[in-house]
DNA sequence: CCCGACACCTGCCGGC
DNA sequence: TGCCGGCAGGTGTCGG
């Protein structure tokens, strides 16, 4: 579900509504993927100073340490003064002054961890191998190429991989790769300069719509209030195998890269 | 160092 | 209807 307009979509939703709470109580469902780090009680009563995000991480800073959060492939997150009595799939509370925020997380494939700061060894393995961020100033083209150009894999699992630039996930790689008209399957090192500055145009471009549009929501996404987004109404090639291009009306195709599906048009993506 | 395969877990869908 | 295989938006780890 949570590809990066998905977590800043969340971002956004709850920020400021949390900053200034004072932590009232921790609950903890099922294990997942990591362990929090700390005794829960230790958390109590101190102050949420902000939530930033670096790639698909939330960062929620207390007055001392932070928690490191993850969605996985299928959590969410809600805010809200009051919330029903937790379901299932409900992984953590975090209860403040302002309102509980909840994670849901069926697969568990999300976590929740905390961190003295983020130069703390597990802070580092978590966040220490990210690439750049896609959005804002900081997303420079050259060393962007530069990263390509030193990779064999294809393209597409270049840009899954997260080292290079983070935030493009399954979906929106698809997407990314098919509004610069490049392959997926093309090896990173053989993009040229004009076409490597079309996909960081691209990746910024669709990054950016689907923040606007409110994230995705092909199958569960919603934000904080529990409303979906709606991205997936003008999604390209993503889950469109066998349906005609948008463009040029060829059947788009679906391949596996990396045990994950790749979609394009073998027309407008030549190579 | 780089790469691909695998692991984690639950739910849903299509086919028989 | 019920069961089974395959698939799903991520990413750390491991072996080659």
């Amino acid at each position: 579900m949570p590809e990066l307009p998905e977590v800043e979509v969340t971002r956004r939703g709850f920020a400021d509504r949390i900053a200034g709470a004072r932590i009232e109580a921790i609950r903890v469902g099922k294990p997942l993927r990591w362990a929090l780090s700390v005794d829960p009680g230790l958390l109590v009563g101190r102050t949420v100073r902000g939530v930033r995000r670096r790639g698909k991480y939330l960062l929620v800073d207390l007055d001392l340490g932070l928690l490191l959060l993850h969605l996985g492939m299928s959590g969410s997150l809600r805010f809200d003064a009051s919330l029903p009595a937790a379901g299932a799939h409900d992984h953590f509370d975090l209860v403040t002054s302002q309102g509980t925020l909840r994670l849901n997380d069926p697969r568990r494939f999300g976590a929740v961890v905390y961190v003295e700061d983020e130069a703390s060894p597990l802070a580092g393995k978590l966040l220490g191998g990210l690439g750049m961020e896609p959005l804002g100033d900081s997303f420079d083209f050259e060393a962007f190429h530069a990263g390509l150009r030193r990779r064999r894999a294809p393209v597409k699992q270049v840009l899954l991989a997260g080292d290079v630039v983070v935030g493009v996930g399954n979906i929106y790689a698809s997407e990314a790769l098919f509004l610069a008209g490049i392959r997926p399957t093309l090896a990173a090192s053989r993009i040229s300069r004009p076409r490597a500055l079309r996909l960081h145009g691209a990746i910024r471009e669709i990054l950016a719509r689907a923040v606007d549009r409110g994230g995705s929501t092909l199958r569960d996404f919603s934000n904080v209030d529990g409303q979906s987004g709606y991205f997936q109404l003008e999604a390209t090639v993503y889950g469109r195998a066998g349906e005609p291009c948008r463009i040029c009306a060829t059947p788009i195709r679906q391949l596996r890269q990396g045990q994950r599906s790749t979609y394009f048009c073998p027309m407008c993506q030549k190579s």
